[in-house]
DNA sequence: AGGTATATATAACAATCTTATATATAAGCC
DNA sequence: GGCTTATATATAAGATTGTTATATATACCT
C-alpha cells in the first residue's frame, strides 16, 4: 500500500502528529486517506505500520482515543493532548532542520 | 555519533550513493567526515550503520572496494560501477519526489 | 606514556516497517 | 440473493535498518 516504501521510515510518526495537530480528532482510516489526498496520491500508509504507531503515541501519552459507533461500525478517534501538541511542533521543526541539512549533502 | 537520529533512517544509503557518484573513490571514514562537513556539522553518521551499508551495496554489486595501505594504515576505497551510478541517480531522484510529497503533507 | 585522530569491523539490541491475515459492516451492482 | 468494493481496526511473522558497545591497530603530539 505504499509507493516510496523505504523512504517513509521515520516519517510516519511525524505525519500522524502533524495531521492531529491540525484536526481536533481523526481516526486511522481517515489519516491514510488524508495523507494520500494531501500528497497527490503519492504517499499511501500501510495499516500494519499506522496502528502500531497510533498505539505507541497513545502509550507515550501524547494522544488519547475514543471509540464511537457510526453507522453500526466502530470508529476510533484519536486526539492530541497538550504534550502531544508540543511534541508535534518540536518534531516537525526538527524534521525541517534535518531535511535542509540532508539537502545540503544531496545537492 | 548522530544528531537527528531517527530521521537518518532510510537516507544513509542515499547519502553514500550520492557522495560516491561525485567522487571516483572514497573510504568509510572519509564519508563520515564529508557528510559532517557538507551538512554543517548537523549529520554525523555512525560507523555501525555505515560499514554494513557499504557491505550491502557491495553485495548488491553497486560498488567495488579496493584496500590500500597508506602510512602503514589500511584504507578501503569504495567506487561505484555503472549499475551503481544508475542506482544513485534513480534513488536520489526518487528521494526528491518523495520529499516534495511529504512536504505537501507537513506544510 | 598517554591522549587524540585516523581507520575498519562485528555483535547485541532496539525500533520500525512490510506483508499477510483476521474480523466486520455498508453500499452498489448484477 | 450473492459478489465486490469501500470502510474500519488490529495483530503476528519476518525483514530491514539503525544505535551502542566493543575490538583492533597505527600515527602524531605532548
Amino acid at each position: 500500500m505504499s509507493s516510496k516504501k523505504e523512504l517513509i521510515k521515520g516519517t510516519l510518526r511525524l505525519i500522524v502528529l502533524k495531521l492531529l495537530s491540525e484536526n481536533t480528532r481523526m481516526y486511522g482510516y481517515e489519516i491514510t486517506q488524508r495523507v494520500k489526498e494531501l500528497s497527490g496520491n503519492q504517499i499511501e500508509l500501510t495499516f500494519g505500520a499506522l496502528y502500531p504507531t497510533l498505539h505507541k503515541l497513545e502509550s507515550e501519552k501524547l494522544i488519547v482515543s475514543k471509540t464511537v459507533v457510526i453507522d453500526g461500525r466502530a470508529r476510533k478517534y484519536y486526539s492530541l493532548n497538550k504534550a502531544g501538541l508540543d511534541a508535534a511542533a518540536t518534531e516537525v521543526a526538527d524534521y525541517f532542520t534535518f531535511s535542509k541539512a540532508l539537502n545540503m549533502v544531496l545537492s
